[in-house]
DNA sequence: CTGTCAGTTCAGTCATTACTGAACATATAA
DNA sequence: TTATATGTTCAGTAATGACTGAACTGACAG
């Protein structure tokens, strides 16, 4: 059984016992999901798309895979769109729409990631702006919160430009 | 009014109007804590440990201020301090504790953070496990999470020891 | 020892929010 | 056009977990 509700005509990956083991698989990508500030649905989502086969899937084999309503589906597939994630294929003559995991995913959460810095870093200038007037060992703790985010602010973006360097002499991209 | 409840003979560092900016900013840090999977009354009082004045505070002061109750704040500075962002003193002779905030606070959360990458790296180990009969199309996916993981978790260790080199040499240290 | 203060624990409450399911919107096929 | 399949929206529910407050523990002071 393919894991596609359109057709059967094809031969498993998975065999039954191992698909047990996926959707676990799901499971935990939706805790980790879970402990990083998104929601659960959204992880299991994300986690049955990295492995499913096809890498294509639909609302409703989503749905029907992940025993989740119709209704989250969709806003979750949103939440994932949104923050880039995930991307949403169609195919000409055909009513429904695919999800699949998006290339450089990862690339877009630490996106996510780099825009909480640069939160943090201001912050810690609002802070500094309240103590403008006190000694400076009061100021130390926020000045080395500044100080640490601003140097990941100017780092992490040029170690992700490697990473797409080295990334892109690859065999077999996409 | 100094902002412990010990004495109340030094002079102030906020003034009542900038007092309540304070309250306003530690009241952000919990929002953003809480943005990052933390309980929002633990950013509370981080954010108030960052601009307090002194830096020590008591576990009576964080009630006063925050409005919380004692329970809360026993089990929040316990957290706290369990990940590293925060630390207890005493004094000889004094019953109540003092909690402030640890030196390279920051670099701790980049730890907990660097644990993170790790999970999600073995995760997508056990993901290729399950495809282990796929062809290498169905992996791509997989690999890319794991390839980029297994990145981060060389380069950012390096990037700490880095910050870590610049921020010892520098003038008034603690 | 007794009284008081600081801190912890934990059962219960409250609020938040993920999730469901039904009604609705849209598009295609017949 | 009508019928059917797909996707969205949203009010209501359920479950999670943060937070409170009271009872408890332990320690120092008198």
């Amino acid at each position: 059984m393919r894991q596609s509700s359109a057709d059967s005509t094809h031969s498993p990956v998975f065999s039954p016992c191992t698909e047990r083991e996926a959707i676990y698989f799901a499971e935990e990508m939706g805790l980790m999901f879970e402990k990083v500030g998104f929601p659960r649905m959204a992880g299991r989502i994300f986690g049955w798309l990295l492995i499913s086969d096809p890498p294509q899937q639909t609302s409703q084999d989503l749905a029907h895979i992940l025993q989740a309503s119709k209704g989250s589906i969709s806003s979750m597939t949103r939440l994932l769109i949104q923050i880039g994630l995930i991307e949403r294929t169609s195919i000409p003559g055909e009513r429904r729409d695919y999800f699949q995991i998006r290339p450089n995913a990862w690339t877009q959460l630490a996106e996510q990631r780099l825009a909480q810095i640069a939160t943090f870093r201001r912050l810690a200038e609002r802070g500094l702006d309240l103590l403008s007037d006190a000694p400076p060992t009061l100021k130390q703790r926020l000045q080395e919160m500044h100080d640490v985010h601003a140097f990941w602010e100017q780092e992490l973006p040029q170690l992700n430009q490697r990473w797409e360097r080295e990334w892109q002499g690859r065999p077999g991209r996409a």
